[in-house]
DNA sequence: TTGTACGCGTTATCAG
DNA sequence: CTGATAACGCGTACAA
């Protein structure tokens, strides 16, 4: 049951490889017998291309990568769903992987993803209190790709968030609604989004007089805990679910 | 900046590509001025394996598909991350595909699947109200493969929910509590879950002699609204977040 | 210990 | 219009 090649086809239909080839890949100029005789033995034998091979010798693959922290976060699940219907429309399809905040899972995804040869790679690196060397050498590669968050002195295509100024909104519209003691769960230190909105929540607070209690302020927040169903007893299922990143 | 290949690694230290590759590969009997030599030219070159030529001679990709309805939907998230955990304890990488509860689409993501030449698939099919041609037909395919859910006349590995006892339970327990106008939401009609949990508590209602009101079924639920940040207008975004299959 | 030759399945380039 | 042949990058026998 070993899959069917096109030197198969071309076996059994009489015909030379590049003749076979050539009606799979609706070439021009082959007479409808040929075209005829080559289709229905595909069919016949149930031939499915190898895009493997033909990755070897087109050197693409049809293929990118998206490596982002944790599929149960929701703002990386939207995030994932985004990606792969715009991959989907152009006929690509994505390797998704997690690093789980580890920045050596990190590393390791990307040299796997260069390794496989994918054509783009999407990238949600951690941004704080790590190291940017994986991603220079990645730069020096022929492989294109796309960071979330921006890192100094890497000249590359960026998608970026206003966090500095969610943060700012999110103060400013509880300290307008008169409130004053006001708490701030923090994420985890490797989160450059996590810090600028509490620079900014800070900012805020301090511009309008508003004393900041120390009571108040939580750190390495890793989730929220939401009413999503879980997948019972799955190892020691870290939850992660709700916080974006 | 072409990706360098073992041959150019060949060429520069003046060895033969087999000498490349068996060092590379760690096998036994080279010199170690040989060793130091292609690690050091390796090194500096940034070289990195192409695993889709390694895939073309040992006929295996590392890579596995995995085939679900909604990635946003916690349900498939958890399992996703599960499959992925386990997939890279193993040295896999994983192929995220979405069907969206189309048939089309899920079809055409196992033909996908097939021509990248996975070593092997995990298919959460829509199971009420559509044809198992293709699943027949993968069947007949040299690639394994793990189903969500039994399929009639097919026998291959699967993992089953026991959704009639889960809907029974729930029914039960609602019961015991001393409630008698209870409600129901089914989910889509290609949802042999939602089914199969609705006739349970259909059973169960019946059984206790309770009569269920029609007011309180509804039809058709594609999910839950949740408390989760939404990819703020991602196209026509479809939520459906929260509802298991 | 090292080098050569072939196969993996496709595509592309030439001849016929 | 069709057929032979050479890449593509790697592993693996086999030979030197």
């Amino acid at each position: 049951m070993m899959n069917i090649t096109i030197a198969d086809l071309a076996k059994v239909t009489g015909l030379a490889k590049s003749t076979v080839s050539g009606v799979l890949n609706n070439k021009e100029g082959f007479s409808a017998k040929t075209r005829q005789k080559v289709l229905q033995a595909a069919e016949k034998y149930g031939y499915v291309p190898n895009e493997i091979a033909r990755g070897l010798s087109s050197n693409s693959t049809g293929s990118i990568g998206l490596i982002i922290k944790d599929i149960t976060n929701p703002f990386y699940n939207h995030m994932t769903k985004g990606v792969q219907e715009v991959a989907e429309e152009h006929g690509y399809t994505v390797f998704l992987c997690s690093s789980g905040e580890s920045h050596q899972a990190e590393i390791k995804h990307i040299q796997a993803m260069v390794r496989k040869r994918v054509d783009g790679l999407v990238i949600a690196p951690l941004l704080e209190e790590v190291s940017f060397d994986h991603i220079f050498a990645l730069n020096q590669k022929p492989v294109p790709f796309v960071l979330l968050g921006k890192i100094q002195g890497l000249e590359c295509d960026t998608v970026e968030f206003d966090d500095y100024g969610g943060g700012r909104q999110a103060a400013e519209l509880l300290l307008e609604s008169g409130h004053t003691r006001i708490g701030f769960v923090r994420g985890l230190s490797t989160s450059r989004a996590s810090k600028l909105r509490f620079e900014a929540f800070a900012d805020t607070m301090r511009q309008r007089g508003v004393p900041i209690d120390e009571k108040f302020i939580f750190d390495g927040a890793k989730g929220l805990r939401t009413a999503s169903p879980q997948v019972p007893g799955w190892r020691k299922q870290k939850r992660r679910t709700a916080l974006p990143p």
